[in-house]
RNA sequence: CGGGGCGUAGCGCAGCCUGGUAGCGCGGCGGUUUUGGGAACCGUAGGUCGUAGGUUCGAAUCCUAUCGCCCCGACCA
């Protein structure tokens, strides 16, 4: 993408509404406009990073087997009394009459949806395990909107369901979800520790939180050092074996690790005192096994193996997606802006002319552009009629994590400069290597690379 | 919903107390000189002062109502 050509409305200054870093920065590189509390407008750029995002925990839940479909934002109410929740969900829930006086919403979240659905087409335990998946905005009518993204009434969210034969295979489900999230926000740059949590209104026995330390998180979060050591890495996982599945989930579980709300000192106090941490987290996403809270009251059930017929085991799992946003500028940033972890970064290198209209700068660009992109890459080259320092703040403000900064200066030895946004050292190189450094760092990170799905699979439906 | 605050040009703000017909910085546009970390100068466009009523000869300014937004708290992906 050429700057000149690109929709990029930086601001200088910030907006005194924002009070934290992810917020002023999403708006001063201009990636949102506020539309209406806690509703925003992605204008190019946070769409781009959204979309990036989202790329992930699509290629995330498919490589684990879960199955993409959509569900609307609006829904009748009439399948929330049946589950009981046109009540207890309170003041959150946006409620609509359309023109015929039927009571609809906003969805909040889709188990009722899902679960007639399910109730609709399956009715035998061969067709189990099942899980599917959606992104699709959300509307939850908080009492006070803050923080951007991070604590929008609009949201854009990353919901899953599944539904099992039996309690052991549900808890296989939940298994194979902690360890498919693990990987999504490695994937994204990202260190989320499954923290155990309360149920909420979502209801459920066992369920997890996943929160990413960041000063500015909205909870208190204890934990034994010894979990931010783990790593997912590069290491293959068959999503279909529970002994694997689980002895990562056990991997995780072991070290203390909660919010404030499941807290205990007691507990606490037997991790080694120089291990004990104290912080604060956001919250990405969570994972609940809830049993057949909904299957039991919404009639979801199957036959099983011995012609029974048994309400069918559920769980469901969200990643706040447009939250990730936020969150990732929390956990990576400098004063000058923000910095992109490679796996999310809306373009993957900047092209700075320090002379646009110089000849020899402005053919070198061209040709670094040229290149970067014939090998699938997308740079953001600054063509603007900019001086030198206006185009570094620019780049550094929205926080591409790699820059080839092409000057006359330069030019004249045959080289040009690389520079990690992360770090802040340059060096100086041919552009051929440059361009190959590039391609270098984001080799790991190419959609080819994600796209497979698990070699064996145990889901019928899984195409 | 309780408490606090703010709505004046695209953004950041002053003016309001003490009414007299709107200003500053940045940004935009045109031009000249510049050009390796947000340049200088000249020129120029842009605002029914959130909205509605009221008081007054006269309201951004005083009064009333209303809408919106932000911050703290309870609540929450």
């Amino acid at each position: 993408m050429r700057l000149s050509r690109y929709f990029l409305p930086v601001l200088k200054e910030t907006p005194s509404e924002a009070q934290i870093v992810s917020h002023r920065y999403m708006l001063r590189a201009g990636m949102i406009k506020q539309a209406a509390a806690g509703i925003y407008s992605w204008l190019p750029l946070g769409f781009r990073v959204l979309k990036n995002i989202e790329r992930i925990v699509h290629e995330e839940q498919q490589r684990a087997g879960h199955i993409p479909m959509l569900m609307p934002t609006l829904q009748s109410a009439d399948l929330w009394r049946e589950s009981g929740r046109y009540d207890d969900y309170g003041e959150e829930m946006l409620r609509i009459t359309d023109r015929h006086g039927r009571d609809m919403l906003y969805g909040p979240t889709n188990e009722e949806l899902i679960t007639d659905i399910f109730r609709s087409h399956v009715g035998s335990y061969k067709d189990l395990p099942l899980t599917l998946y959606h992104i699709q905005w959300k509307f939850r009518d908080e009492i006070r909107p803050r923080f951007g993204v991070m604590r929008g009434r609009e949201f854009y969210m990353k919901d899953g369901y599944n539904f099992d034969v039996d309690q052991a295979s549900a808890i296989h489900a939940y298994n194979r979800h902690m360890v498919s999230y693990l990987r999504t926000y490695e994937r994204m740059g990202l260190q989320a520790i499954p923290m155990r949590a309360d149920s909420g209104p979502i209801g459920g026995e066992d369920t997890h939180e996943f929160l990413v330390l960041a000063d500015t998180g909205e909870s208190e979060v204890f934990y034994d050092s010894a979990i931010t050591d783990l790593k997912m890495g590069d290491r293959a996982v068959d999503y279909d074996n529970w002994d694997d599945c689980a002895a990562i989930v056990r991997e995780w579980t072991a070290p203390y690790a909660r919010t404030d709300e499941t807290h205990d000192a007691a507990v606490f106090a037997e991790v080694p005192q120089e291990r004990q941490r104290r912080s604060r987290g956001i919250e990405v996403g969570q994972i609940f096994y809830f049993g057949t809270k909904y299957s039991e009251a919404m009639g979801a059930r199957v036959v099983n193996d011995k012609g029974e017929r048994v309400p069918v085991h559920m769980g469901s799992h969200g990643i706040g997606v447009s939250r990730l946003v936020g969150a990732i500028i929390e956990a990576s940033h400098d004063d000058k802006g923000i910095i992109w972890p490679e796996g999310v970064t809306p373009f993957h290198c900047g092209i700075v002319n320090l002379r646009q209209g110089d000849e020899a700068a402005d053919a070198a660009c061209e040709a670094l552009y040229a290149s970067l992109k014939a090998l699938g890459l997308e740079p953001l080259y600054d063509d603007r009629d900019e001086r030198a320092g206006g185009k570094f703040a620019t780049m550094d403000l929205i926080g591409l994590p790699w820059r080839i900064t092409v000057g006359p200066r330069g030019l004249k030895n045959g080289v040009v400069e690389l520079t990690s946004r992360r770090s802040g050292v340059s060096e100086e190189m041919t552009p051929e290597m440059a361009v190959e450094r590039i391609a270098e760092v984001y080799a790991h990170h190419h959609r080819a690379a994600h796209a497979q799905p698990m070699p064996q699979r145990a889901f019928h439906t899984w195409i």
